[in-house]
Order: structure tokens, then sequence, then C-alpha cells
DNA sequence: GTTGAGCGTT
């Protein structure tokens, strides 16, 4: 009864979903669900993972049955410190296939539209969505920033006393926005001082610049008859590693 | 597994 998101969702029909942020990548339902079931009736909870390595990505879904109840644990959990970690819990904006949701409400469910009409290779989405860092220009688009962006989500909580009202933050959200942009500008140009000017020299990196001039360590000390083996061998070393590592099916070494 | 902005599966 506490393996949620394996058996599928059971009922998310008329459900409030609360989305659980920054937790730790070690917390699973199983540690949310005592968490969540304190303040109300948990339909279901679930934990986003990676299709690669399968570890979870830092935040869960949990449903609850009633809004009420959804609505008190977003300001009970949120900001607690779970695993050693603070969440962030707040009502999902989104639904699990972009379905109806109204105040984290889900109206419909997501199979509802899995007749034939409109299946898509929804692989084809997973697999490029490698990373999901700053991903999510999409929502910037449409319901914009309700919050400040970057660290100063702190500030969010302290501001509790409005989160009654999550619908308040819409105009204020726009104004960030436009300062972030300049921000990133801004550290273009200080991180990266884009050289056009056009010297004949080249930048002095030796160590990928020209890896063919690197030399090949026997070579240079049988021709220098310095073996200087203790700043060849990181080079040639590794290099030889590289060649014997994949192959070593053949080879049995039988011990262990 | 230190890092961490951010919205989901049978």
């Amino acid at each position: 009864m506490s393996h949620f998101g394996r058996s599928g969702p059971p009922d998310i029909t008329d459900t409030y979903s609360l989305l659980v942020l920054n937790i730790t990548f070690r917390t699973t339902a199983d540690d949310l669900f005592p968490l969540f079931d304190k303040y109300g009736k948990v339909v279901d909870i679930f934990i986003p993972r990676d299709r690669r390595t399968g570890d979870s990505r830092g935040f869960a879904f949990v449903r609850y049955k009633y809004a009420d109840e959804a609505q008190k644990a977003v300001e009970r959990l949120d900001g607690r410190v779970v695993d050693g970690r603070e969440i962030t819990v707040q009502f999902a904006k989104y639904g699990p296939n972009a379905e109806r949701i109204h105040k984290g409400r889900i109206i419909e469910r997501y199979q509802d539209q899995g007749t034939d009409l409109e299946v898509e290779h929804r692989d084809d989405h997973y697999r490029d969505r490698d990373y999901r860092k700053r991903s999510r220009s999409r929502s910037v688009e449409r319901y914009e920033r309700e919050r400040y962006r970057g660290r100063d989500r702190d500030s969010r909580r302290r501001s509790r006393t409005y989160s009654v009202s999550p619908e308040y933050s819409k105009d204020r959200g726009r104004g960030r926005y436009d300062d972030e942009r300049r921000s990133r500008s801004r550290s273009v140009d200080s991180a990266s001082p884009v050289r056009h000017s056009p010297s004949p020299r080249r930048s002095p990196s030796p160590a990928k610049d020209s890896p063919l001039r690197g030399e090949s360590p026997g070579r240079r000390s049988r021709d220098g008859r310095s073996p200087t083996p203790r700043s060849a061998s990181p080079q040639g070393r590794r290099a030889a590693s590289y060649s014997q590592s994949p192959r070593n099916s053949d080879v049995d070494v039988s011990s262990e």
C-alpha cells in the first residue's frame, strides 16, 4: 500500500496534485507519504525518475483527495526539512499529460485521450530531455514566473502569508523576467571576453591544441635520451589503458 | 551522489 506510482495511477480524477520540489535524491514516495498523509488523504504519490539512471529527479508529485487538505499540506510542508533538505511544496501547474488542471485539481485523466486520434511517440520526447536544466522556457511564455527566479525563493516563504492566493503574483513575475535575461548577457561578457582581434599567433594551449604535436613519449625519450617517465607517464599510460581495457574478455586471471 | 532549477508514470 505504499508503492505509489508503480501500479499506475489508481484514480486521479478530481484530485489535487501537489508538486514537491527540492527534495533529496534519496527521498522516496514512502518517505513523503507519512508526511503528507498527516495533513490529508493522499491518493497517490509519484516521483519521476530518470530513464537512464533510474534515480529520483529531485521532485515528487503528491495527489490529495481534497483541496483544503492539499492547501494545508502546502503551507505546512512547504519549506520543511526532509531528509536534511528543504522541500518546496506547491500546487502542480501542469498535468501528467498536459491535462486540464484548475488550481491543482485534475479534472480529466491523462488516459482520456489515449484513443486512436493523436498518439505520438513519447519515447522520442523522453530521450531528448537528457538534461532538464532550464528547459522550462515554455512555461515562461504563458504563465510567467509567479515567483522570483533563482535563490530568491527564500523570500517567497516569508511571504507565505499571501500563499493563500497564488494568483496575486501574476503581474509581479513579468518584471523579473527581463532582469534575468540582462543578467545572462552580462555573464557572457564578463566570463568570456571574446577576442575578435586578428592575432596571428594562437593561444598557448599545447595540451589540446595539437595532440599530434604532443610528441610520442616513446620517441622523445629515445631521441633525447631523457626517459623522464615522470612526465611522459600520464599520457602514455592512459592511452595504453584505453587500448587494453575493453578487450579483457579473453584474458582470465582466475583470481578473486 | 557533492550539484539543484524545476512539473509526472501505468
